[in-house]
DNA sequence: TGAAATGTTGGGGCG
DNA sequence: ACGCCCCAACATTTC
């Protein structure tokens, strides 16, 4: 009988799964294994609210397994020699995993394909994750891609709404003994802090599906206005569950194309903006594959010499917390404190504001997310940092600066978003929360701190700060 | 996937 | 009737 081990990773799904899939085709005996192994990915560890996503996928996973009578063998260790363990174990001939594109990921992946191969076992890798592999797309000249239209207009003519892989079903689920509980390796907080968690997520493949639904009938027609908007649901919030591989862009792709055509006589939503934004994701997986080195450096090296303020421990804390004094950058610091989410454009504009008006380093936000968003993901995250700050590829010129206020007022404008994360201020009228300059006193008078920096003179500073860039490119010509 | 300053235009009030 | 001014609305430019 042959048996095969399936190691899953960011991939925890039994639907659309080519490595799961194959293995089951190809093998009498599949064993579906979670190695967990967190020192392999630094210095890129999960963060917390990663780690709490990752405790419920697993479970979650295990639970669909159950009802074929199959199991999630859950081991913990360096991965090579785990897996060696198992395949003993086991006497498996085959290891089957989906790729993933993180250095460091690709570091462990490699080394484990060469450890199994010298004991001839046979390792297959499978594209699972993305439209398309980073090193599949290029320029006519041949070079990895750094804008973002061109790169979109090239992967918009290969794409298709494919239909994804049916569940994987083994003919056979193989079970380990040994297998731990999903608790035993500590992922959960030690202290409670994830009650906001709880309700506003459902990990796993079932959970993604039905956020897929959700985001069909509600939003999809209006996606273009109505993801600008954080009061609302008006984006899918699929971000948790792509990064963790509970669905694929592919069967998203799918199932919006089908929502959208299922009948003829009536108005056919246009996927095209949001396929866009999954093209985002792509683009970020691409240019982390070609320049690995970003998540710590700059992508324009010019930006070695940018002046960034002193470190100012103080200000970085007071942006952690949502104690800023500037209701939306509040609000959303609140947002991902409570859900381990925050809504896009309010990503944008509490990065805005740590990066250009306090001219803090895009690591301290970076790390932050990092530790703090439940869909931390290394190339989103690294590019949607160095877009803002301005150093990244295809970035915001930096003399982009958001203004917090008239943010708010053009997309929040009843700021029903900033009294849900601003209990303290909720009873006052909008407009002061929008204007908050118009009565400092009444804001003080509920606790909310007074702004820790000027809008419009921070704004100059920034600008000034830029210039300084700028001038330096053309004295060095 | 800006904001603010500056420029342009055209309607209407008014002498 | 006419020209002048004001200013809102929109467009363009600059950072």
């Amino acid at each position: 009988m042959s048996t095969a081990l399936v190691l899953l990773r960011r991939d925890l799904r039994l639907e659309d799964n080519p490595a799961l899939h194959a293995a089951c085709a190809e093998h009498e005996r599949v064993l579906p294994v979670y190695i967990h192994a967190p020192g392999e990915d630094a210095p890129w560890q999960q963060g917390a609210a990663s780690r709490w996503w990752l405790h419920h996928s697993l479970q979650a996973l295990d639970d669909a397994l159950a009802k074929q009578q199959g199991r999630l063998c859950i081991a913990r260790g360096e991965t090579l020699g785990v897996t060696r363990a198992l395949i003993r174990e086991f006497n498996a001939s085959a290891v089957y995993w989906n790729r993933r594109y993180e250095p460091a990921a690709i570091a462990s992946d490699t080394k484990l394909k060469a450890g199994l191969r010298e004991d001839g076992i046979a390792v297959e890798s499978r594209s699972g994750n993305l439209w398309c592999e980073p090193w599949q797309i290029a320029t006519d000249q041949g070079d990895p891609y750094r804008v973002f239209t061109p790169f979109w207009r090239k992967l918009r003519t290969q794409l298709q709404p494919d239909e994804p892989l049916p569940a994987a079903r083994a003919r056979e689920w193989a079970q380990a003994h040994g297998s731990l509980p999903s608790s035993a390796l500590g992922l959960l907080p030690k202290i409670a802090w994830d009650a906001g968690f709880d309700a506003a997520w459902r990990p796993g493949e079932a959970g993604a599906a039905e956020m897929l639904d959700i985001f069909a009938d509600d939003a999809l027609d209006n996606y273009k206005t109505v993801r600008d908007l954080p009061a609302r649901h008006g984006t899918s919030r699929l971000s948790p569950h792509l990064h963790f591989g509970e669905i694929t862009p592919r069967q998203i792709h799918y199932r919006l194309h089908a929502y959208a055509s299922r009948d003829r006589n009536r108005h056919q939503p246009d996927l095209e903006p949001y396929l866009r934004e999954l093209a985002w994701r792509e683009f970020a997986h691409h240019l982390l594959y070609h320049f690995p080195n970003t998540p710590d450096e700059n992508f324009n090296p010019r930006f070695e010499r940018f002046r960034w303020a002193v470190d100012n421990p103080d200000a970085i804390r007071r942006w952690r917390r949502g104690q800023t004094g500037i209701p939306l950058v509040d609000a959303g610091m609140r947002e991902l404190w409570t859900t381990g989410w925050m809504h896009n454009r309010v990503r944008m504009i509490a990065a805005s504001w740590l990066t250009k008006n306090l001219r803090q380093h895009w690591r301290h936000g970076a790390r932050w997310f990092w530790d703090t968003l439940v869909d931390a993901d290394l190339a989103n995250n690294t590019l949607g940092w160095q877009w803002v700050a301005g150093c990244g590829a295809d970035a915001a010129p930096y003399f982009r600066v958001f203004n917090p206020h008239t943010q708010a007022a053009r997309f929040d404008p009843e700021a029903i978003y900033l009294k849900r994360w601003l209990p303290e201020l909720a009873a006052l009228p909008a407009k002061l929360l929008l204007e908050p300059w118009r009565d400092p006193a009444a804001l003080a008078a509920r606790g909310y701190p007074a702004p820790m920096a000027d809008v419009s003179a921070t704004r100059q500073t920034a600008l000034a700060a830029w210039q300084q860039l700028a001038s330096a490119r053309s004295g060095e010509n």
